[in-house]
DNA sequence: GATATGTGTCAGGAATCTTTGACAGGTGAC
DNA sequence: GTCACCTGTCAAAGATTCCTGACACATATC
């Protein structure tokens, strides 16, 4: 019975998997790595995308926890660092949204002045 | 046995709903109108957000699938637009996102040059 | 009429993300 | 040493997104 219950992702960590993820050419670089593990200059070429900007996109998708890069010495004694997709899930529904909506560290928080009970609001 | 199978996401599909997501205030968005459907201007000022950004906001979740809109007349005569959360859902894996990521149509789609392997390359 | 509420849109600036080219290392092979 | 690979970073330009303050238009109430 080793039923994973729906895990709860912080709000954070929501926003940044979401944001890594909904961009074309992050999918693709996933995608890609699905395929085979990589290092980045070849996958560089193999997707016709500049270096500085893959490494770019790669840092971005390994902040979120989607990739994870490696580096190790080739039996050449050169320096190749490999990328390879980390086994994520996530379920996307409005109510996991909701609750990683609650958590979040907006970090433009500058007023703490609110007390409205935000509920005559909505009327 | 009504076992529903994982639906694969469109890619431009998945981008939509994913960069729509992947925004604080949208997620808030969801949030507060999962508590309860609302109409824009009460919505704006629940969560303390000008009406025409909110009205942006709502229309780019609205474009996602993940809201939907609809322009009611109160009794008093009033036309107001409430706006409910739809019951979306979405499995997030590095094999739907590599499966999505196939079937971009990326508007950048200039070159149609291709042709090598993209095997050989990797090495 | 004037006021208050609702709807929507538009132009322009601010902030952020994306992209490129150049640079500074490092190692192994000729 | 020189060449071919690999790694990484930086600054500046380009393209998007985000946000705000008007504006125009409806209806109900005073």
């Amino acid at each position: 019975m080793p039923e994973a219950p729906p895990p709860a992702p912080t709000g954070d960590e929501l926003l940044k998997v979401l944001s890594a993820l909904g961009n074309p050419h992050r999918m693709r670089i996933v995608a890609a790595l699905m395929e085979s593990r990589n290092y980045v200059s070849a996958l560089a070429r193999l997707i016709g995308m500049g270096r500085p900007l893959l490494h770019m996109h790669l840092q971005r998708l390994e902040a979120a926890g989607l990739v994870a890069g490696t580096l190790e010495v080739a039996e050449d004694g050169k320096t190749v660092k490999y990328f390879d997709v980390t086994p994520f899930f996530y379920e996307l529904t409005p109510r996991v949204v909701a609750q990683a909506a609650a958590t979040i560290t907006d970090t433009t928080e500058t007023d703490r002045t609110a007390g409205r009970s935000a509920k005559e609001e909505a009327k």
